[in-house]
DNA sequence: TTCATTTTTTGATGTATATCAAAATCGTTG
DNA sequence: CAACGATTTTGATATACATCAAAAAATGAA
């Protein structure tokens, strides 16, 4: 089966119309490291999940790199502010390892919502985790400590240590790799 | 109207059937400064909306209290939580003014997305716009410094200067008060 | 293996913010 | 108005983390 229905599958059920219509509108894309999937400013895909490989999402702030999450094999992401509103996200997304992609763009998402609107309990489900998600690491940002954020980290997202390098990861705790290095020591 | 049924209105269309049944769900309080919606640990109320009053929702880290969020009028709110889950919010919910709420409980919200899966849309909408809220103050506690976040705080709600004293601003940018006093200078 | 490049660590110093204590100000009530 | 409690400000000092520079270690290509 499609590996981009698979995951969708797991927040609700999809009859058979509406799950091979989906699958006619799933692109695969084959992508190597370095490449990037969006660059700010296009809103081409919506949900995406990889099969293999992993992403970083990240932006610039005063001229620098800074990572906002990194992306793994069977996770459902995307960004939510294309499909929320038509403005495009702010994020570029890139590759950090050869990776196979499973995406759907945007404009074929809101017409799947309009054609099967029970798709919509899906997508409520989605966004719920997502925000579940997201009100984790603002309590991480707001209550803790460089050292503490770290744990969450490696807490949440164990293998990323063994393949990303560190300034990567000192990025997305919003410290410098010094600190984090001083940190792991 | 409801003022509740209202809010729900401007994310999508309800038709008159399920109008009058959110309707006869809908509950209505009237509580006072300092008394509590919610303590930590209860899961009653999924989605509400003051008509009247202000609203914070804190937690507690090593014996302080740490304000999450304010609610003010006309905005909906609630814990995603425990409308994706059935676990209880961590958080506690307390009144800052004298308050009128409409509110509807996790239960009822279930049985009327099982009963009316159109629903799913508006609850979809709401998730989606959450999670842009959420990114937002992650992108504050993630980039910004103390006076930034404080600056980024008084452009989103202007008139909560005027409403709650400084130790709630302070908890909320996750600094002390005394540094907050400084930053103001 | 060797060399060049990238990544990680170390050191010295600067800055933002915390902590603790106390003073000043404000708001409320008798 | 006076006095009390709550809130805000000020001051002195401590701590967490940033910055800049350089060394050390790891990685990868020839």
């Amino acid at each position: 089966m499609n590996p981009l229905i698979q995951q969708l599958k797991r927040y609700g059920h999809l009859n058979e119309e509406v799950e091979k219509d989906i699958e006619q509108r799933v692109n695969y894309f084959s992508k190597c490291k370095g490449e990037h999937f969006l660059k700010k400013g296009q809103h081409i895909s919506s949900y995406f999940m990889l099969s293999k490989g992993l992403i970083r999402a990240y932006f610039f702030k005063n001229g620098r790199e800074l990572n906002s999450w990194f992306g793994e094999e069977n996770q459902i992401f995307g960004s939510i502010l294309p499909v929320y509103t038509d403005k495009p996200s702010f994020e570029n997304i890139q590759f950090l390892e050869d990776s196979e992609v499973y995406a759907i763009a945007v404009d074929d998402l809101n017409d799947l919502y309009r054609k099967y609107p029970e798709l919509n309990l899906i997508g409520r489900k989605i966004a719920e985790e997502v925000c579940i998600v997201l009100e984790e690491r603002i309590l991480s940002l707001h209550t803790e400590s460089a050292i503490e954020r770290y744990h969450s980290l490696i807490k949440l997202q164990p293998n990323l240590l063994n393949r990303v390098n560190l300034g990567h990861i000192a990025s997305y705790l919003g410290i410098t790799q010094e600190t984090l290095s001083r940190i792991r020591r």
